[in-house]
DNA sequence: GTGGTATAATTGTAAGACCAATTATTAATT
DNA sequence: AATTAATAATTGGTCTTACAATTATACCAC
C-alpha cells in the first residue's frame, strides 16, 4: 500500500507552484517580466516575504531570474532542455569523478560525432583546437568551446546538454579550482591533457 | 574580450553558501539539527528573513529539511549527489534522442562497470535481469533497477546521477509514453530491446 | 548627440509581532 | 510507579512596516 507523505504545503510553495504552472502552460513566456512583488502579494493575498520566498524557490529552480531594482523575469526553459539547478547551492562531486565521467561520456560522444560531422563544423573544431593550444591552459574558453562543438556535431540534444552539464559542474566545483591551481604549480599539464 | 557578468551576491546566498560548505566539509553531518533560525540570525548578524531565505534555498537544493516546530535538519547528500529541481517540469526531449543518448552513455558506463563490479553486485544484477525478463515489458521497474545497478557498479557518482537523470527524463516525456503505446500495438519489442 | 543627474520604480534587508506546529515538561490519574 | 493528560517552552510560518540599495527612465546641460 503506497501512500504519499502528507506535508503541510507552505504558502511560498503554493505560490511557486502557481507561477511555475503558468510558465509551463506558456501563459508566461520567456523574457516576460512578472508583476512587482508587492503587486503579486496583493493579487495572491499573501505577504511580500512569502512572495519573495517563492521567487527565490523559482530562481533556484532555474525558472526565473531576479534582477535587483528591475524586476523578476521568466527564463527560457526550453533551450537548455535539462535544468540542473544552476543557481542552486553547490553540492558538486569531487574533480576526479568528474574527470572520469567526462572521459567516458565525451569519448562515446566523440565517436558519434566522428560519423556525422560536416565540413563546416569540422572547420570550427579546428579553430577551437588552435585557440586551445594557444591559450595553453586547462579549463579555458577554447577548451569548453571544443568539447561543446564535438557534442553539437553528434547531433543529439541530450548528449549536448549532458556535456554542458559536466562542464558547468567542473566550473562550480571549489575542489576543482583548487586542483587546477595545484596542477599549475607542479606543471602537470601534459599528464592531464592525456586524460582528455 | 570575454568578461563575466557581475552579480551582486545577495545576503541569503552568502548565508546558504556558508552552511553548504559546512555540510560539504562534514562539519554538519546528516541528521544533525542546525541552530534555530533566530540564533543563526544572531550568529551571522543578519535578519531572520534572510536566514529563512537561505534555508529555503538549501531546502530546494536538497541539502536540508525543514520541519515545522522542530528544526532544520541536514540531509544525507552523499548518495544522490545531484538533485533535480522539484519545480522543474518541462516537456523534455524526444524519445529517439533519449534512446540514442542512453545507448551511448550506458554503453560506456557498462564498460567501466564490467571492470569493477564485485560478486555481490553481480548477483543483484542477475536478479534484476530475471525480474526484467519476467515483467516482459519496456520501462518497468526491473528495467530501471538493472540500469541503475550497472551505473552503481561503475563506482562513479556522476555517471550514476546521469543514468538516473536519463531514466527520469524518459518517465516524464509525454512523447515517450506515446511511443511505448505504439510499439506495444505493433509488437516491436524485440527490435527495441536490441537497442539497449 | 553625449554624458551626467535627478527621479521613480523595484528588489534587498531589517525589526518586531503574532500564529501554528512540535516538543519537552509537569501534573494528574490510575 | 507507570501511563496519560494538560501545560509550557521551543521553533518554524506568516504578516506588517520601514528603510536601504539598485536599476531604469526621463530630463537637462554641454
Amino acid at each position: 500500500m503506497l501512500l504519499k507523505a502528507v506535508r503541510s504545503q507552505r504558502r511560498f510553495e503554493q505560490v511557486a507552484e502557481q507561477i511555475s504552472k503558468l510558465i509551463q502552460k506558456g501563459k508566461l513566456k520567456p523574457g516576460m517580466r512578472l508583476p512587482p512583488e508587492r503587486e503579486l502579494a496583493l493579487q495572491l493575498e499573501v505577504s511580500r516575504p512569502t512572495v519573495r520566498e517563492a521567487m527565490i524557490a523559482l530562481e533556484i529552480s532555474g525558472l526565473v531570474e531576479v534582477r535587483v531594482g528591475s524586476g523578476i523575469y521568466v527564463l527560457d526553459t526550453s533551450s537548455p532542455k535539462l535544468k540542473m539547478c544552476k543557481n542552486s547551492v553547490d553540492i558538486g562531486p569531487g574533480p576526479l569523478e568528474l574527470i572520469e565521467a567526462r572521459k567516458e561520456i565525451e569519448g562515446a560522444i566523440a565517436e558519434l560525432a566522428a560519423q556525422r560531422i560536416d565540413s563546416g563544423s569540422l572547420e570550427q573544431l579546428e579553430q577551437a583546437i588552435d585557440k586551445m593550444v594557444h591559450e595553453n591552459k586547462i579549463g579555458a574558453d577554447g577548451d569548453r568551446e571544443f568539447h561543446l562543438l564535438v557534442a553539437k556535431a553528434a547531433g543529439n540534444s541530450v548528449l549536448e546538454t549532458i556535456t554542458v552539464f559536466l562542464w558547468d559542474q567542473q566550473q562550480n566545483s571549489p575542489m576543482w579550482t583548487k586542483l587546477i591551481e595545484r596542477m599549475k604549480e607542479k606543471k602537470l599539464h601534459t599528464t592531464i591533457l592525456d586524460v582528455y
